[in-house]
RNA sequence: GCCUGAGUGGUGGAAUUGGUAGACACAAGGGACUUAAAAUCCCUUGGGGCAUGUCCCCGUGACGGUUCGAGUCCGUCCUCAGGCACCA
């Protein structure tokens, strides 16, 4: 064994042992429980970064941790190989992205192969190889079968830089997620994924989620943003035509006195069409949809609108109703229309006081009565019905039902739910992504690609245009194709489909990576998913995860797959920051982990990433931390240098009052670390443990330990049980370490330790003793004492004597084991 | 505005079921070793007090409450972070 700690050569040596044996390949073993982990997977970007490797350190841990406790633990890793970067790079370097990608992809694994990592390669993936995408244009058609996917003209979000469409989930405050630029509304065929069919289900699943964070369920909860309400039908004067609205508020209906169409709806101009208002409204929808997205209804935002020159009628009063266009009313919510109620909704009010329109107060406070003249702004709480005919006098919430039934049997509507969760629009303008197999056919229409046919492979002899448009419709040898139903000559659907699909079902495949007979084998699916423990950034709490559990049960209900949620317990660790901000290359403050590696080796970043703080939150990254982690691993080289030769040791008979204190100190460290790492997650208090444990090995004199059997033996239990503990963590050094101390056969298939419960008893106990809640001082006594012999002690205290002096003792509360609390007054 | 977290020493953090607040580490200060430095090791380290102790007082964002006992539970408020946001 070396006298001083080289990281350099045993992380080398460890990592080839590992890789020669294949230790961490995993097959089907139906005598072991299996545990599937997995970290998400990155975007091939070049280098790992600090967030990167605090991910999988803390997946690597859990998976060497559930290894050792005897679980089958399936544990991958892949590419998130398509997306927009690469052709950006491409551009710029005037390469091809493929290539690019994929020397990122090898420049990245060698990087994460460096840490060290127990993920069992031979099932890695990438999701631009084409026996990776086949399967999602095959499943794409069976979407397409089922009714899953459709295609529709829309209006959708566009970005100019990007040169793309934007699915909802990828707009942030009205702006473009990955360019940062304002988003605007652009009509365009695409096609879409009816997630909302799922919208109840996984709604209702958020409840079941024990394994989540309550703040991601709450963020998918409000995403999918389920209310009831109603649906109520305004004729049109002199047409046969109505207004579908959806409100919340039926029990208001009483009180519309206009109405608000989004400029989207195509009502606005054709009820206007041949008034007087034609060309006013024509003027005011030309404006609103051509205006970037954040100008229009974004904070600040003015509330306007444009009178379209007819009436509409409510159903109940019979009023007419003037029909506007306004400005703030979205399309894509509801009907695209609202019935205004001015008395009781904030921007209803505003407008009508702006146009001068009639407010009509229909619920009163409990306690007073509104006057519409009087009143400076809405009134939106609960209370009492007026002006509302068979109504009045009710109470509004209980009237809701009433309302709707009554609108129903009069045919005018009826009770209905509504989603903020729309259809999740994956078509997009780009070339780097998953062909979307479809041909469209000047007689047929879109037919998909028969899956004889399938992949669809992406054209990769091509020319890379500067202008950062797609390729693919201007590539007529690979466009141009035969309608597989009747033969005419047709073209290819050129769109390619938003990354976020690849992303939405690997775990699935990382089950069985080359099946070639469809997209899951059914045995590997059957043994090995759901996942058990998936680990990654909360920046996916809703795009990605949510996309995964909707195809999850797509998936399932297409027969494909068994389960119906694809992550039992997900952890979402926090961002690596430093000098308070997220690292990033603007601000200048990015560490690059490889330049550690070199530095400290592996085991001093993993130590690092996993002592500083605990997962779920923010990692304050110092250098001086990490050379607290270095300076560890050095000691614990050093302490174990110093017993080398307790290679060999007698099992003894004899106990001493030190070999006994050197046990329970191990084995309450196996209790303690076995939880931590086991039960909550807790790395950095399991790592304070073992350093606590190594502080205490460190304090033992060597001088008589040779001799002295029992010592010797305990010493031995004792550091071979801290090498075992430390070895998820730091797993190279551990291996070193167990090799030199004498032990053979690698560690990876070591069993983990046990704790003797029988060990961790103290003989003595520390009681505190608190006269009225207060600590005034401190007693041994043997484990044996009876309550009232612990009272005793406590009274018999010098200090505890002083604050008891002429006062009564009124009560005394006994806490087992840990305390006296003698109450006097 | 709504929802969800969080607020503890100079710093990162610990305290798992209401029971000794500050484990473990970093930083700082002092000491040992050394010709010297680095490395290493040892000691001190929440604030204040004096009678220097097995001492006392204060202290977990603020103010109340429940309790023998509150960092932990309840109420009100403040601050910060994240998410959503004209969602009818």
């Amino acid at each position: 064994m070396d006298t001083k700690y080289n990281p350099e050569v045993i992380e080398k040596k460890w990592q080839e042992y590992w890789e020669t044996k294949k230790l961490f390949k995993v097959e089907i073993d139906t005598s072991k429980q299996k545990y599937y982990l997995l970290e998400m997977f990155p975007y091939p970007s070049g280098r790992i970064h600090m967030g990167h490797v605090r991910n999988y350190c803390i997946g690597d841990v859990v998976a060497r941790f559930k290894m050792a406790k005897g679980f089958n633990v399936l544990h991958p890793m892949g590419w998130d190989a398509f997306g927009m970067p690469a052709e950006n790079a491409a551009i710029k370097n005037k390469s091809h992205p493929a290539k690019w990608t994929i020397n990122n992809i090898n420049e990245m694994r060698r990087q994460l192969k460096r840490l060290g990592l127990s993920y069992d390669w031979d099932r890695e993936i990438a999701t631009c190889h084409p026996d990776y995408y086949k399967w999602e244009q095959w499943l794409f058609v069976r979407m397409l079968e089922k009714g899953l996917v459709y295609r529709k003209k829309s209006v959708v979000n566009y970005c100019r830089p990007c040169a793309t469409v934007l699915a909802n989930e990828q707009v942030e405050a009205g702006c473009c997620w990955r360019c940062g630029q304002p988003v605007i509304q652009r009509e365009q065929d695409g096609w879409f994924f009816k997630i909302t069919q799922y919208a109840d289900e996984l709604l209702e699943w958020c409840d079941h989620l024990k394994g989540w964070p309550e703040r991601v369920l709450t963020m998918q909860r409000n995403w999918i943003g389920r209310s009831e309400g109603a649906r109520i039908f305004f004729k049109i004067e002199n047409s046969d035509e109505s207004i579908e609205v959806f409100t919340t508020r039926p029990d208001t209906v009483f009180g519309a006195t206009f109405m608000s169409l989004a400029p989207e709806h195509p009502l606005c101009l054709s009820i206007s069409k041949g008034t007087s208002q034609e060309s006013v409204v024509q003027e005011f929808v030309n404006r609103a949809l051509t205006q970037d997205w954040q100008s229009r209804v974004g904070e600040g935002a003015e509330k306007e609108g444009v009178f379209v020159g007819a009436y509409c009628v409510n159903p109940l009063t019979g009023r007419r109703m003037p029909i506007y266009c306004a400005n703030f009313v979205l399309f894509e919510y509801g009907t695209g229309a609202v019935m205004a109620v001015p008395a009781h909704d904030q921007r209803d009010f505003d407008f009508a006081r702006k146009y001068g329109l009639d407010v009509i107060v229909v619920v009163n406070p409990p306690d007073q009565s509104l006057e519409p003249e009087t009143m400076t702004e809405a009134y939106v709480e609960n209370g009492f019905l007026v002006n509302s005919g068979e109504f009045d006098g009710m109470d509004n919430i209980a009237v809701k039902k009433s309302i709707s039934e009554k609108l129903e049997s009069m045919g005018m509507g009826g009770p209905t739910i509504n989603y903020r969760l729309r259809d999740w629009g994956i078509s997009r303008q780009r070339y780097w992504g998953a062909p979307i197999p479809i041909i469209h056919c000047p007689k047929c229409g879109p037919i998909p690609v028969p899956d004889k046919d399938l992949p669809v492979v992406l054209p990769t002899n091509i020319d890379f245009p500067e202008s950062g448009r797609s390729p693919l419709p201007d590539l007529d040898w690979w466009v141009t194709t035969p309608c597989p139903k009747c033969g005419t000559s047709s073209r290819r659907e050129t769109d390619t489909m938003d990354t976020f699909v690849e992303s939405s079902w690997y775990f699935d495949r990382y089950t069985c990576p080359r099946y070639d007979k469809g997209l899951l084998d059914p045995e590997q699916d059957h043994y090995w998913s759901p996942v058990d423990q998936y680990i990654g950034g909360i920046e996916h709490a809703i795009l990605h995860l949510l996309y995964s559990r909707f195809f999850t049960k797509a998936l399932r209900d297409l027969g494909i797959k068994q389960a119906g949620e694809p992550f039992e317990n997900l952890l979402t660790q926090g961002m690596v920051i430093k000098d308070g901000a997220k690292m990033s290359k603007s601000k200048g403050n990015v560490v690059d982990p490889e330049e550690l590696i070199d530095r400290y080796g592996a085991d001093t970043v993993r130590l690092f990433c996993l002592f500083a703080a605990p997962p779920e939150r923010d990692l304050e990254w110092t250098a001086e931390g990490v050379d607290g982690a270095y300076r560890f691993l050095n000691r614990i080289w050093s302490l174990i240098f110093q017993y080398k030769n307790l290679k060999k040791v007698r099992n003894s008979n004899v106990e001493t009052i030190q070999s006994r204190y050197i046990r329970r100190v191990t084995h309450r460290t196996i209790k303690k670390v076995t939880e931590d790492v086991g039960a909550r997650f807790r790395f950095n208090t399991a790592i304070a443990a073992i350093m606590e444990m190594s502080n205490e090995l460190g304090k033992v004199t060597s001088e008589n330990i040779f001799s002295d059997d029992a010592l010797c033996w305990a010493m031995k239990e004792a550091l071979d049980s801290m090498i075992l503990l430390m070895s998820p963590f730091v797993p190279h050094i551990s291996e070193e370490l167990w090799e030199a101390f004498g032990n053979k056969s690698g560690l990876t298939k070591r069993e983990w330790p046990q704790y003797d419960p029988q060990l961790i008893i103290e003989e003595e106990l520390i009681i505190v003793v608190q006269v009225n809640g207060k600590k005034r001082a401190e007693i041994r006594v043997a484990l044996t004492a009876s309550d009232d012999e612990i009272k005793q002690s406590a009274m018999a205290e010098l200090n505890v004597q002083k604050f008891l002096e002429g006062r009564t003792i009124r009560k005394m509360v006994v806490v087992p084991g840990k305390l006296v609390n003698i109450v006097a007054g």
